[in-house]
DNA sequence: ACCTGAACACCGTTCAAGT
DNA sequence: ACCTGAACACCGTTCAAGT
């Protein structure tokens, strides 16, 4: 665990979710570190391995902040808010995209090991968002809330989408607010 | 018009779909046809000059689509299942996405002049499920008929988006099942 | 262990030149 | 009007070589 090498997890992280997968950039990163790029492939052999490296501490990360939000005790609104406050946060930062959903929309063009760990993510998401509906919506079958949690959490992400494509936060927060007020959300 | 300057058009369009735009490569579109890239140039002097056209292009068969839609007298359920198919149908073929949805996540990537253009889908796909808005549920305010479009097309845009990452065109049907059931949607 | 220099085949782009 | 050939600066990748 280098120091060089976080500094390439961070750079890189910034740049795919600014611009993409495909806009990640060996050299690009090794200028803004003041090394050459084959230094960058010192750490990260392919840019699958690099790509894979960040999806995966993504996942990771997500991991522990939805264990750490189910652990706290708070009611399921507070835990539901504190969740979405993640992808507002990247869309207040610059525009920027969720890891996971600009990776998705390059699904196909992703080498497999990339993939999986992009799947990884979802899964995260998935589980954590079928405990809160296990809690706060009992009367829900376990099928009714699997298929639930995949509503909301498409939900999410397509409100980031279009917030991002029309450069406007409100765009997210009144998508969310509509989505609230039909009983889909918290 | 040129026969060429179609079959640009349509290998391109294919290629943003499968790949997103920053996939989009003059060489490869031009080895399709059997030209050279420079060729390719000919007609579309930059790449942002292609991304634009296809997006444009996008955006006017969109707003042929809705018009002939609404104009069809159909009820406005039978309507929305035949907006929401063409989502469904770009999955189905070979887990490509709309277009949009695509461009949207490489937003901040896009040259000034495709970005107008994708704008200007998200205001045709808007402007008719507010027309749907209208005549489905009048007791809406002209407010609540905004921020409602809105949540349904980021549904939509976001169901598509996981169902990709999913590689699962039955991820599509579930969200929208679901969106459907709290009665977000038609 | 970590990095550089140089080479490879790719890319968008330009432009003179061909028909 | 439409296309080619050749060049430019970019890209990921490899590998021998340096420390």
């Amino acid at each position: 665990m280098s120091d060089t090498r976080d500094k390439i997890l961070e750079i890189g992280r910034r740049m795919v979710q600014s611009n993409g997968y495909n806009a990640l950039s060996f050299r690009e990163v090794a200028a803004e570190i003041g090394i050459k790029s084959a230094a960058v492939h010192y750490h990260f052999p392919t840019k699958g391995d690099l790509g894979g490296a960040l999806a995966n501490k993504y996942a990771q990360d997500a991991q522990s902040f939805c264990d750490g939000l189910l652990q706290s005790g708070d009611t399921a609104e507070k835990m539901f808010r504190a969740y979405t406050g993640v992808f507002r946060a990247a869309l207040a930062d610059n525009n920027r995209m969720c890891l996971y959903g600009i990776m998705a929309a390059e699904y196909d063009d992703l080498p497999p090991g990339v993939r999986v760990e992009v799947d990884k993510f979802t899964e995260v998401n998935l589980h954590f968002l079928e405990a809160l509906l296990k809690r706060a919506k009992p009367e829900l079958t376990s099928a009714d809330i699997g298929t639930r949690a995949l509503a909301i959490f498409s939900a999410i992400e397509g409100a980031q989408l279009v917030a991002r494509g029309r450069k406007d936060i409100t765009v997210f927060d009144n998508a969310l607010a509509a989505h609230q007020a039909v009983g889909l959300t918290f």
